[in-house]
DNA sequence: CGGGCACTTGATGAATCTCAACGGAGGTGG
DNA sequence: CCACCTCCGTTGAGATTCATCAAGTGCCCG
């Protein structure tokens, strides 16, 4: 019992905005967000049921509860037993890998639509990982067993997740070469390349990531320590590349009229577009 | 037209002993090894082919066709347009992401029966990393379009190859968490462990990694240098942990009888088995 | 028998972690 | 509404790991 949310906490909806000066707004979670009425559409969104067919839906969408998370709450702990499969309704989610000196390494960052936890059919009877509301959120869950009748009652949804399991793949194979081959300030700017990518909407002055991210969470991402963030940060600040607060972030120039220059920091992409120049 | 197999190289069977001193025997290809008739015996044993019936992995069978490769050909490189999935038959291959910096991130090794290549549907066209054969050896390949097909078809296929890229996806985020927490002789003795696992055949006096892994492709898997691999190796060497050469290890406890214990280098496993001592 | 490659080892310096201290924001309780 | 307290972020100085540069050895292959 470390977790797992067979007995749900009950939902934190009436959680006062914690906006101040931050421009980042808190997602919009109300507690109708998760009705039986709105979970179907909910589900209809998610890219690997988008095919079904209304009853189909209706059929799976019947597996699935739905449970509510207030911060930094945990939705389940490494170690778990892994028998339920999430995806996520409202809110983010953070996945978070505990080492044994204690760093912490976060391996993603889930929004709507987004799906984690346990994968049938793989070998682990355990989380590996720990994932943990990052804003107020709201998730459906469906056992592992049940999913598994899903993929295979319903081989399109098993290629969708396929296909977005491959992807996670090459996403974290990308981030492998990142922590091996760059420094750390390459590194943070690519994270925060990514976040953008992921979490950013447009506003007045540049991508602004729409969920709270503080340095340490960079950190995470980076593979390196708060204090090595936060000088990265503030460089990048001086040199206008970003805006940033208590957690948030504004990056300023996104697509890199001024940034992607080669030789600069901001020229590491996630993934490099064109063929590699070989150092033979 | 960059190293894409459409039109194979020569096999190079004939290549001739490369042990010397070496206790890494070289698998035995013979020519036959890639012959129609056994290909059908190859493929029954790759584990998402297994449950299909005689006359099912027959026509599966069809679609592939075999390509010879000898040390250090380039399967295909990055960059080139993804159109086909390959199945290791004999020997091993390395998938290697050359980064900007002219560094080499040694991504994984294969072994007969492994898969890699282009997955369909996979929003990607084009691979993202290098593909070259460590030893002399024969690939299986099947066309994009074709392995989809086959994926459609027999829905248990793809479910088993979404465990194998899952299971790959959890390996993946456990090397990002030791890229991240460990130190260069951890993951160092990490990345012998995981070779162990893998390659790791039983020898008098320990387990030999069964294929020629130089200080470079230590130094490649743990994002380090050839010269902090040689001396962690060379370290180990002194303590008795393992015995090396000449791009052969063995190592000498594998299940840790004197190596796992607490504080030790070796005591860092792939993937913690029980929860991990948080750090609160 | 010569050259190249895999490996080793040492010295140096740069990148980055660690430790430490401080300022401000936000939240809490009086 | 103000005082306090905690957490986030910042910055500096010192310690440490690790990459880099530079030789040097022995094995294998041509």
């Amino acid at each position: 019992m470390t977790g797992t949310p067979e007995a749900p906490t009950i939902p934190a909806w009436d959680r006062s905005q914690d906006a101040g000066t931050t421009p980042v707004r808190e997602e919009d979670v109300s507690p109708h967000g998760c009705t039986i009425a709105h979970r179907l559409q909910i589900l209809g969104a998610v890219p690997f049921f988008r095919h079904l067919a209304a009853d189909e839906l209706e059929a799976v969408n019947d597996l699935f509860s739905a449970f509510g998370y207030e911060p930094q709450e945990t939705i389940y702990m490494s170690g778990a037993a892994a028998e339920r499969l999430f995806v996520v309704a409202h809110g983010t989610v953070k996945l978070i890998r505990r080492t044994a000196s204690g760093q912490d390494i976060l391996l993603d960052i889930l929004r709507p639509g987004d799906m984690f936890g346990s994968l049938p059919e793989l070998g682990t009877r355990e989380y590996l990982e720990d994932a943990e509301a990052q804003t107020s959120c709201c998730v459906l869950g469906v056992s592992s067993t049940d999913f598994q009748r899903i993929l295979q009652r319903y081989p399109k949804v098993a290629l969708s997740v396929l296909a977005i399991i491959a992807g996670r793949l090459q996403d974290a194979q990308g981030t492998i070469s990142q922590l091996s081959a760059m420094p750390v300030e390459a590194r943070i700017a690519s994270a925060l390349l990514k976040l953008g990518e992921k979490l950013g909407v447009e506003s007045e002055g540049g991508l602004l990531l729409d969920t709270p991210i503080s340095r340490q969470d960079l950190a995470a991402m980076s593979g390196t320590t708060t204090e090595s963030a936060s000088r990265a940060m503030s460089d990048f600040r001086r040199t206008g590349l970003i805006e940033s607060g208590r957690r948030w972030i504004r990056i300023k120039d996104p697509d890199g009229r001024a940034c992607r220059r080669p030789g600069h920091v901001f020229a590491y992409g996630t993934n490099p577009p064109d063929g590699p120049p070989r150092a033979d």
